[in-house]
RNA sequence: GGAGGUGUGGCUGAGUGGUUGAAGGCAACUGUCUUGAAAACAGUCGUAUGGGAAACCGUACCGUGAGUUCGAAUCUCACCACCUCCGCCA
């Protein structure tokens, strides 16, 4: 959500906003619902100003009699206040229901296109393997090694259903251990939070209204989130912080769980897309400054980089476009692995900032040294989404004789093993 | 699952339906005093929004939402959260 002072003083940049990310959004009917909205409560103040005026009165009044008139007199304005109570009230839902389609201001930065084939490639890193045999995918590798079973995964879940099993789990914490000293030595506290949440959290992240058919819903109205992002923001939702905790950064750890509606015939083999996952996710509030979040969403993409090249598997860093990039973002990168068999890089990691957009939905604040408050910014980036990272680890470091290479990182955390499989 | 209770500002804690946006205390800030600090004393001290150059004024907010009333922190209903006891479970 933006303030709705600057969508008025800055219309253009809105419809600017709005055209680069590719959206249908009037930002003229906001206005001319702002225009009414600002009426009605006049109207509505003036009223209420009267009928408080001549309430004041009442128990001055000389008798029994008086008084009985008095409130007589006031009963017609009552009504009108009620009336005009009301239709500020209908205005209102209508006003907020426009407020949360307008997009967040992309950065000058950002390639403007459509959709992501307008995504430009940033930085591509590593040389990719070179194999004398005929390379398997990870579904091939990982059955043959029982390390998942794919097909009572089905059996048991249904579609993109999976089991991981022995070296797959064992794979899983070196990979979690691991991940967790190299984000607590750059000062991040790890966090396991609820993944089951109420409303608020997702729609102050920007996944409700929009994106709501993708989330599984639970009996009772409560929501599995798709991402730690979510109750990792809303922690601090509706809180004054100060400005001396900032930044906070927190990784955060949990199941994930995507319904992926829509996306039926898109990755319907192995790890890449399944309904339930496990991510670990930077998630960090800083304060109000352009310059500071600039800096963090480097940071943040540029620990994810890391890590990846700790394993030494070839990446690409993509700058995402414009019309790729959704409602709520500034800037977006995505890092992208190399997948040997498909011959292609496969997302892996998505880092964005949004400035005070998600933290205005949430009412996430700070008292500033001048003591005023502001509303945070947040930014978050993937750490690391497990078992999807297994796909290309396993694919780039598999070997003739069908075992894995495990990258030296990884070892100390497996029993200083060399090879799964052998 | 059953029974009862509670929810007020940064914290604590009053609040018979009528100048209560809310006493008192703590914390914080400013000043006096002091070489400096502490203590003491005096003053300031919620958020959002509309109007105004400003002083200031209007409106809304006492867990959330609706309702009753001329008027609601106070009454009614629903929801949310927390506490106590009983039962059940890990």
């Amino acid at each position: 959500m933006l303030d709705i002072k600057f969508i008025k003083e800055n219309p253009d940049i809105i419809k600017e906003a709005v055209e680069k990310k590719n959206l249908s959004f009037n930002v003229d009917e906001l206005l001319a619902l702002e225009e009414k909205r600002r009426e009605a409560l006049a109207l509505f103040e003036s009223l209420r100003t009267e009928q408080n005026t001549l309430s004041d009165k009442i128990p001055q009044a000389a008798d029994a009699e008086e008084r009985t008139a008095m409130i007589e007199a006031l009963k017609p304005l009552k009504e009108k206040v009620q009336e005009a109570e009301e239709n500020v009230r209908v205005i209102m839902k209508e006003w907020q229901v426009l407020m949360l389609q307008v997009p967040n201001i992309p950065d000058m930065s950002a390639p403007i296109g459509p959709d992501e084939s307008a995504n430009v490639v940033q930085k591509t890193w590593g040389e990719k393997p070179a194999f004398d045999f005929e390379p398997k995918d990870h579904i091939e590798i990982m059955t043959a090694l029982g390390m998942a079973d794919f097909e009572r995964g089905v059996k048991v879940h249904g579609f993109r259903g999976y089991f991981l099993k022995d070296d797959g789990v064992r794979l899983c914490f070196a990979i979690w251990n691991y991940a967790l000293e190299f984000w607590s030595k750059r000062g991040f506290s790890p966090v396991m939070p609820p993944v089951i949440t109420k409303r608020e959290p997702l729609m102050g992240c920007g996944f409700i209204p929009q994106g709501e058919e993708d989330i599984y819903r639970a009996q009772d109205g409560s929501y599995f989130v798709g991402t730690s992002e979510v109750p990792l923001m809303g922690m601090y939702m509706d809180e004054v912080l100060s400005v001396e905790q900032l930044p906070i950064k927190m990784l955060g750890f949990s199941p994930c769980y995507r319904l992926e509606a829509g996306s039926y015939t898109k990755d319907i083999k192995g790890l890449i897309r399944v309904h339930e996952f496990y991510k670990m996710e930077q998630v960090v509030l800083c304060a109000a400054s352009h310059e500071e979040s600039v800096r963090l969403h480097e940071e943040i993409n540029a620990n994810t980089e890391a890590f990846i090249e700790s394993f030494g598997i070839p990446y690409e860093t993509m700058v995402n476009a414009t019309g790729d990039m959704g409602l709520s973002k500034v800037k977006m990168y995505d890092i992208n692995l190399w997948v040997p068999k498909e011959e292609t890089y496969r997302e892996i990691s998505s880092a964005s900032y949004f400035h005070d957009f998600q933290t205005r939905r949430l009412g996430i604040r700070y008292k500033d040294t001048d003591g005023k408050l502001r509303y945070a910014h947040s930014l978050n980036c993937t750490a690391i989404p497990t078992p999807r990272i297994l796909v290309s680890l396993i694919e780039n470091f598999q070997q003739a004789d069908g075992t894995i290479r495990i990258p030296e990182v990884l070892r100390p955390y497996l029993n200083n093993q060399e090879y799964i499989g052998k």
